[in-house]
DNA sequence: CGCTTCCCTAGTAAATCGATAGGAAAACTA
DNA sequence: TAGTTTTCCTATCGATTTACTAGGGAAGCG
């Protein structure tokens, strides 16, 4: 009864994320068209193409029809957080319970609980606040955050 | 469609840890029962006692049957992080996919996601992990801890 | 027009979530 | 030993979510 999942990253978060560094990843006025990204990545075709739309609708890509048509970011890429890709395509960052940290209430010896879902989500933030598309796409991860990647026993599972 | 969800904590994981929290509450060789645990804290009673058999096979609680009987916790409160609480209820703390990071692989300008993966892993297996039951139930988080949580920014949604 | 590519709506099988139901098995109590 | 209490086990359930697929309409271009 105890098996997987705890706090995940959904596909289509992890699809959104790799489309977008996809789209990171070429010159500036370049556009990608969403076969390519699905080729490139492994990601089905139509499902990436419900995922396009979603970070078009949230500001993040713009679209162009027809033959020479395809996708690129509406902003640099040195401008868009990860955070920012979670977000339009998953929603809110982190929650408990379906709810967000603030609307939580909590009884008794549980009380604090509020404080350290905060913390959790406030660390979460700062990460995939701070590191761009940019930062990924090029392989330079913030100085800080290579320091946790480097932990070997970041590495191992419990 | 864009709407809910990101990294979320489960109704499980949560109740798992406001029950242990319950029990940790308790003078040490004292037991609570179910049905108490389950009214302190709002939680449906039957789901718990799922819980509660979860953090048992888990080693983290024990538990006795009849008229006196009901559950305490196998090890001094101070042993015990929430991140123990949540494994055991729900799996590994963050997964990617459905499956934990490390067996995760990117290619291209994605490649570098991995590391930041991990760097958000280990970030929050810190918090959870050095935070405790009794941390949590006596209301004294660590210092590190406390001062993410009071960090006003910290309680603003997106 | 004809081709391409995005765009939109629907559907779907499988899993998960958050429970509930019913009773068997142990422990204590009288 | 009978009765009570409480844990323990298995099974089920409706709703939702997840990860996709299908099919066609609407732009944009040559």
């Amino acid at each position: 009864m105890a098996d997987n999942r705890g706090m995940r990253i959904s596909a289509k978060a992890d699809y959104a994320v790799r489309a977008a560094l996809e789209l990171a990843s070429v010159s500036d006025d370049a556009s990608l068209k969403a076969e390519a990204i699905a080729a490139a990545q492994g990601i089905p075709h139509k499902f990436l193409e419900g995922i396009l739309g979603d970070l078009r609708r949230g500001g993040l890509v713009v679209s162009q029809r027809g033959g020479k048509g395809g996708y690129r970011l509406a902003r640099p890429a040195d401008t868009i957080a990860i955070a920012d890709v979670i977000r339009v395509a998953d929603g809110p960052l982190v929650s408990v319970r379906g709810v967000r940290p603030p609307e939580l209430s909590y009884v008794g010896p549980a009380e604090s609980l509020l404080p350290l879902w905060i913390a959790v989500r406030a660390n979460v933030r700062k990460i995939l606040g701070e590191v761009t598309l940019a930062d990924v796409a090029t392989a330079e991860l913030p100085d800080e955050v290579q320091g946790l990647a480097e932990d070997p026993e970041a590495w191992t599972n419990p």
